[in-house]
RNA sequence: CGGGGCGUAGCGCAGCCUGGUAGCGCACCUGCCUUGGGCGCAGGGGGUCGUAGGUUCAAAUCCUAUCGCCCCGACCA
């Protein structure tokens, strides 16, 4: 029996002061977190019980679908070097030397190591499909850790990977895992939803993410007030309302017009007397990548058209870039490549490249809410001037249109035409079709039923343990602490005797709570002596869904049940409180 | 990495400007008292004031450097 006088359970009346969030202030205020350093914590008896049992829920469904392995989590240099990513990863890796001075990492992700042991071990079609997974540590050093648990260097992943002959096989482990995963947060108690996710431009063709909605959350996610629809922000799309189009004027092709001093997008069209939905932007870029053979760094310029009230969202323009990154024009750039100066840029009398792949000319992409527009204002390439009357295609041609606009709220639904909405949110879980990167890059390889040899094609799917954790407790808390569903809390039920030196009452409580224990319920008796006013504050804080208040009425053979979600008291038989919780607690799930 | 803030007892803070015995609340220990929402009384323990250097008769306080932590931004397989 766990008596809460002999266990290390530290609450604190006072969150410390760094702590902002819900979710970090209430666990480390209940005992169940320290930090150690920034972005690391050490997980007391309290958390790592509730640790243990997600990861049990977890455990019990991934069993379903696969096979549990545990990897090392420090990782040679070599490893990292075959599949590209030891260069890639920069500064968010954890780096170290042995005493041989060979280099090491510590895992940030075990794509490398699963693929290392597929490529040694898997031969044969037969051998395929085959789900591994696995639940461990992992370390990124991240450049801002923040907000408690939420974002941290060190957190607990469970990460599996999928090995399948064929696409069609791909789909099958993804999909069991999609209904893993929902039976996985389903079970953790979480209110959550599953969106459309950016699979990049690493070679991934589909992606969800697990998300709990909270304004505590770094990841904003749009979804429909009517349908299904849900999605990233990074991936979101919307049906945007129809744009009046200008009227030609003059001839109807392209017309200088002065503006004199008219730099954004919003003086000009107040200047000109039109909306910014006729106005185009032009944002100005450098992609800088290094050549593939001499190693030297080499700029092109990348020049994008928006909408004028339109947002670029950065994630969609890499993943149209092929996962690079771009950094803005500066000005001498600008004026080498427009020959004008910021604020009256367009793309009228450029020669644009045809397609990425041509590299002799700089590339412009046009956000798909400018395709078919027409009459549009753009800049002229001359101080002080715009032009009228552009219309994309006829006088200017675009290397490609891409969707590059971030979605805003209140725009219609690419589905149903329903309302959408932008939340912020936490993510839990996120499954990947990885495609061939992996096993092509680390030359994973086996050989189909003509004997002919194949690639196998991957999956990545992971879940944040901590982040459940920590999404449940922004999901169900007040001013008091907060409260866990019983099956990832760490205890189920508090007993709480109000006076633990009235012998009558001591003595019903141990009674009560080995029936209970028994009954094979998870219980913590409070036998501290402590005044009851403490023993209630405390068990509020704590996290456990249910607390008996063993007091005067044990006289009548009856104890108060409350339930922390809703304070809702009652009555219980003393001699029958087996029976209440199996019919208020099992049967709740 | 850019901007801002903070390091004084386990937690929350005052003292610093204007240099002169290191304080308060909670927590902790002992005793008494009390027992349905962080009780009362009395006594007590605990801090090289982040670290290093400098100025000074004297530094928590002034100066310099450095480390750490938090927040905003950039970044985030």
């Amino acid at each position: 029996m766990h008596r809460w006088s002999q266990l290390f359970i530290p609450t604190l009346r006072e969150a410390p002061a760094d702590a902002e969030v819900a979710s970090h202030k209430f666990l480390v205020r209940a005992g169940y977190i320290r930090q150690l350093a920034a972005g690391i914590y050490s997980y007391l008896f309290m958390g790592q019980r509730s640790f243990n049992k997600i990861m049990g829920i977890v455990r019990h469904e991934m069993d379903k679908i696969g096979q549990e392995f545990y990897l090392p989590a420090i990782h040679p240099r070599e490893l990292w070097e075959a599949s590209g990513r030891w260069a890639v990863m920069g500064d968010t890796m954890f780096r170290l030397k042995d005493r041989k001075g060979a280099n090491l990492c510590l895992s940030m992700t075990h794509e490398e190591v699963m693929t290392e042991i597929a490529r040694k071990e898997l031969r044969s079609y037969k051998q395929l499909p085959q789900i591994w997974y696995q639940i461990q540590s992992k370390f990124r050093d991240e450049a801002r850790p923040k907000s408690g648990l939420l974002r941290v260097r060190q957190f607990i992943m469970k990460d599996s990977y999928s090995f399948d002959i064929d696409a069609a096989g791909l789909d099958v482990s993804y999909q069991k895992h999609y209904d893993a995963y929902c039976r996985i947060f389903d079970r953790c108690g979480l209110n959550y939803m599953v969106v459309e996710a950016d699979s990049g431009a690493m070679g991934g063709s589909q992606s969800h993410e697990f998300m709990v909605r909270t304004p505590a959350g770094e990841d904003r996610i749009v979804s429909c007030e009517k349908c299904k629809y849900a999605a990233n922000l990074d991936k979101a799309t919307s049906k945007l309302a129809a744009v009046e189009e200008l009227k030609a004027e003059g001839d109807g092709k392209p017309l200088e017009v002065h503006t004199p001093g008219m730099k954004t997008i919003e003086e000009v069209a107040k200047f000109l007397g039109v909306s910014p939905k006729n106005k185009m932007k032009t944002l100005a870029l450098m992609l800088e990548s290094p050549d593939p053979k001499t190693g030297k760094a080499s700029a092109r310029a990348v020049v994008l058209l928006m909408r004028g009230d339109h947002q670029m969202n950065e994630t969609k323009l890499s993943s149209a870039l092929g996962g690079k990154e771009t950094r803005p024009m500066q000005e001498e750039e600008i004026r080498h490549l427009f020959n004008s100066p910021a604020g009256f840029l367009g793309p009228i009398g450029m020669v644009w490249a045809k397609d990425i792949q041509d590299i002799e000319r700089p590339v412009l992409l046009v956000d798909k809410a400018l395709e078919g527009r027409t009459n549009l204002i753009g800049g002229a390439n001359k101080e002080d001037y715009h032009l009228k009357n552009i219309t994309p295609g006829r006088d200017f041609q675009p290397t490609a249109y891409v969707d590059l606009r971030s979605v805003t709220a209140g725009e219609d639904c690419p589905n149903c035409g329903g309302t959408l909405r932008i939340d912020t949110a936490v993510e839990i879980g996120h499954i990947f079709k990885l495609g061939y990167k992996y096993s092509e890059s680390m030359g994973a390889r086996v050989l189909d039923k003509n004997g002919k040899e194949v690639t196998p094609i991957m999956g990545s799917y992971g879940i944040g343990i901590e982040r459940i954790l920590t999404a449940a407790v922004e999901q169900d808390n007040d001013e008091n602490g907060f409260w866990l569903p019983p099956q990832i809390a760490p205890f189920e039920i508090v007993v709480t005797p109000t006076n633990a030196g009235d012998e009558k009452l001591l003595s019903t409580a141990v009674d009560i709570a080995e029936r209970l224990e028994a009954a094979g319920f998870e219980v913590l008796l409070d036998d501290r002596d402590e005044r009851p006013g403490v023993k209630f504050k405390d068990a509020d804080l704590v996290g456990i869904p249910f607390r008996i208040t063993v007091g005067k009425k044990v006289t009548e053979g009856t104890v108060e049940v409350v339930r922390r979600s809703t304070r809702q008291l009652e009555d219980a038989s003393i001699s029958e409180i087996t029976e209440y919780f199996k019919k208020n607690l099992r049967s709740a799930r």
